[in-house]
RNA sequence: GCCCGAGUGGCGGAACGGUAUACGCACAACACUUAAAAUGUUGCGAGGUUUCCUCAUGUGGGUUCGACUCCCACCUCGGGCACCA
């Protein structure tokens, strides 16, 4: 027997697959469409990691499985590849990123394709490709049109190392999500995206959707939503008020300060009428040169200073009350400003505690909207979409002196990116862009005159807001898909990514897809979520449960996985190796037994004589049909790979009694996961055809039933005795068996029984 | 502080309220071999008076004939949010 080769197996087949296109997606196919999708990579230098491995692999079994089971599968694969490490990149080698980007999409590609997976590559995107994000900046423009793109001057999140403007989403704990430095607080001119207008449906729209639980909880809190009234206080002496914002207006009556945030635009305004405006000045400004972080900092001890001579008053009771500022208050959450209730909130009693402020217990309640107006907040901001870096698509606007901001003409899209020398982002925020003279200087689209480029460029969310609709029409350059094709492949019906996108990604892309539901550009009939189904892998752990990492030098590459132990064996054990949900840590000595199963299953196939045909497995076979074919759908794959090679185990035990019907059973459910292996031993054992070609096999229910069974026996519910029996006995019967096994007659001796419990072919309880 | 999730052998982990520790790794003994590797066979939670019994699924209670599983309280770890009014 020759022994088994991965290296040349697994290359035979890979060539006879992608040669023959058998992974190829049908438009309009008679079959029912499956459309499975997992995130597409950024493709770095470093090649693919094992953790990318485990969602591709998990996908690609259940697309194999979709396929025999008659499905015309859609599992394409793609490149988002505008990004800071190609820009950091070319600013170290002076390498155009378009070059690198290249080089490393293509490197990624031939580690995929060693894999097996069953992509289909004729739809293969790049969202550096200016075909590709020609419908990005349209959909900027239509965004614009729509009144959902605005330019505003804020304070944006600036990491100081990146030199780039980071969304909230982005900034974890005050810190930079890819460099963890420290972010500070910038004045710029940005342009948002009104993520906010959508935050309700994109709260309710999750009731329709398969996520999973904890995913539509942590897109609901970070959506924050939360209803309550505005109510509006009197400054006394002035013509003026002060809006807040309360969840609790039943307890205005307990309401003894206000306090506003020190931004706030009210003092600016009575700042005349301030005694103490020294004071009040100089915590405003110690509050500016604050983080936000900084400022959450000392929650336990609250500072803030009274506004004195500016008093407000309550609207219910109509008593006079003070009003200070304090850091604890957010400028850009509700109104800026809080009533204060120290007697029911946790904060504005520690806060009237250190500034010795009256508690009014036992105060009268009052109704919602006795002194104002129900109204909804959000904590979800408005999405920040310029990024001040080369690497990413521009942002297609003209900013004319006579004209404002102009959209560039939707014939005149792509914007390409042009090529420059220097990529280096400058220390005053403004992108490598603003030099290019050439580019820069443009005819205003409107009226003709002198007129200047958008130089900042988008967020690298903005090529994966909706890369899952151009898979089913990758080439189209009148649309961003064709309407019929997209009504046939939508919605995507499995996709699986990582947790650490749910506030990202995840919920970037529902959002654009309903306001291109809303426009017109996706079918109406699709409904407003674009994910049916949407699971999560756990991410890959470095030997010993440390996270991988190139400094720990612990990052491993699945191209030497490969050469040791092959593509099926890597597969097998990435599925194998622990819950597919759940955290897992590597283990370089977990390999060995994936690579030990898969040896046992190509000597037991090839060894066996096929002349004494037997069926003693047949049960079993049928048993572990039903069993894989569930754990598939489950994504319980470590228990399907058990229950595969407790079946492998029995075939060794029996290898002289096979049939060729028993070892066809097993390649075709084993073939998902181990798909080179399958096909040769297909081959070789002489069936017809690809293994990969074929139809799921059928469990046959009647002979999943078992003649006999193990029956537990249990007194005083532990268990005594174990009989076998012939199956689906009644109580009587087993009771009149079991009664008599001397072992329990000597338990139950001359205890009289109270009670029988009986569960059919599982277990019988004497209670005594 | 709030919201999720998880605690089971030396390790990764199995287990519709019904045989706890499947499957795999590691380990040990034996077989094959001049030898090693590979492979195969057997054993492998702890303890005991060892055909059998007792105790073990983070801790303490509870429900039940029966609890890793359900309920209550607590401890530890991981993740998310966080002065959000």
């Amino acid at each position: 027997m020759v022994k088994y080769n991965p290296q040349k197996i697994e290359k035979k087949w890979q060539g006879k697959w992608y040669n023959s296109n058998i992974f190829k997606a049908q438009d309009f196919s008679k079959k029912k469409k499956f459309y499975a999708l997992v995130e597409f990579p950024y493709p770095s230098g470093d090649g693919l990691h094992v953790g990318h491995c485990r969602s591709y692999t998990a996908l690609d079994i259940i697309s194999r499985k979709k396929r025999m089971e008659g499905f015309n599968v859609l599992y394409p694969m793609g490149w988002d590849a505008f990004g800071l490490p190609a820009e950091n990149y070319a600013i170290k080698m002076g390498i155009q990123p378009s070059i690198t980007t290249k080089k490393n999409t293509a490197n990624y590609k031939k580690q995929m394709q060693r894999l097996g997976y069953s992509f289909d590559w004729n739809r293969e995107i790049n969202t550096t490709d200016p075909k590709y994000y020609q419908w990005t900046q349209w959909i900027f423009l239509k965004l614009f049109e729509k009144g959902l793109a605005y330019k505003e001057k804020m304070a944006i999140n600036w990491c100081p190392k990146d030199k780039i403007g980071l969304a909230n989403e982005e900034v974890i704990a005050g810190k930079c999500e890819r460099c963890g430095i420290q972010v500070q607080k910038k004045e710029k001119e940005q342009w948002l995206i009104k993520i906010t207008k959508y935050a309700d449906r994109l709260i309710k729209d999750l009731d329709s959707v398969d996520y999973p639980e904890r995913v539509k909880i942590q897109q609901k809190e970070w959506i924050g939503k939360s209803e309550g009234a505005e109510i509006e206080f009197i400054l006394n002496n002035f013509k003026k008020t002060i809006k807040v914002f309360t969840t609790r207006p039943d307890t205005i009556f307990g309401c003894t300060f206000l306090v506003l945030a020190p931004e706030h635009s009210i003092i600016e305004k009575v700042k005349n009428s301030i005694l103490n405006w020294q004071e009040v000045e100089q915590y405003i400004i110690k509050t500016k040169d604050k983080s936000d972080l900084q400022r959450q900092e000392n929650q336990n001890d609250k500072t803030g200073v009274e506004l004195k001579g500016v008093k407000a008053v309550n609207p219910a009771d109509k008593k006079e009350i003070p009003i200070f500022i304090a850091d604890y208050i957010m400028i850009n959450y509700g109104t800026g400003a809080i009533m204060a209730v120290p007697a029911d909130d946790k904060r504005d009693e520690e806060f009237a505690k250190k500034f010795n402020l009256p508690i009014v217990r036992d105060y009268q309640r009052a109704g919602f909207e006795d002194f104002g107006k129900k109204t909804v907040q959000y904590k979800l901001r408005d999405w920040i979409f310029s990024r001040q870096h080369y690497w990413g698509e521009p942002i297609p606007m003209v900013f004319c002196q006579v004209c404002n901001w102009v959209p560039v003409p939707e014939k005149d899209l792509p914007v390409q990116l042009p090529k420059v020398k220097k990529y280096q982002p400058t220390d005053t925020g403004e992108s490598p862009l603003a030099v290019m003279e050439k580019w820069v200087n443009v005819k205003c689209p409107n009226c003709g005159g002198v007129a200047q480029r958008e130089t900042d460029t988008m967020p690298n969310w903005a090529g994966s807001n909706w890369y899952f609709l151009r898979y089913t029409d990758p080439k189209n350059s009148k649309k961003l898909s064709d309407e019929k094709k997209l009504q046939y492949w939508m919605p995507v019906d499995w996709y699986n990514g990582g947790m650490e996108h749910t506030t990202l990604h995840l919920l970037y892309s529902r959002f654009i897809f309903k306001f291109l539901y809303d426009i017109g550009a996706v079918p109406k009939s699709l409904g407003f979520e674009p994910y049916k189904k949407r699971t999560s892998h756990g991410i890959v752990l470095g030997q010993g449960g440390v996270k991988m990492s190139k400094s720990l030098g612990n990052v491993v590459n699945p191209d030497n996985v490969i050469k040791q132990y092959g593509a099926d064996t890597l597969r097998v054990y990435e599925m194998f190796m622990g819950p597919f949900e759940q955290m897992i840590p590597w283990d370089e000595k977990g390999i060995i037994g994936a690579r030990r199963f898969i040896e046992k299953v190509y000597t037991v196939c090839l060894k066996g004589d096929f002349s004494k045909p037997n069926s003693t497995l047949d049960i079993q076979i049928n048993k572990t049909i039903k069993k894989v074919g569930e754990d598939i759908e489950l994504m319980k794959f470590n228990t399907a790979i058990s229950s595969l090679m407790i079946l492998v185990n029995s075939f060794f035990e029996e290898k002289e009694l096979l049939t060729k019907e028993n070892i066809k059973s097993l390649l075709l459910i084993l073939s998902p996961f181990a798909p080179h292996l399958a096909e040769e031993l297909w081959e070789r054992i002489g069936f017809k055809g690809l293994c990969s070609n074929q139809k799921w096999p059928q469990y046959n229910t009647t002979l999943i039933k078992e003649e006999k069974v193990l029956l537990i026996v249990q007194i005083n519910g532990k268990v005594r005795d174990k009989v076998e029996i012939m199956a689906d006995k009644n109580q009587k019967e087993v009771e009149e068996i079991i009664l008599q096994t001397p072992k329990i007659k000597n338990l139950i001796g001359s205890i009289s029984i109270k009670k029988i419990i009986f569960v059919p072919n599982k277990l019988i309880n004497v209670v005594l």
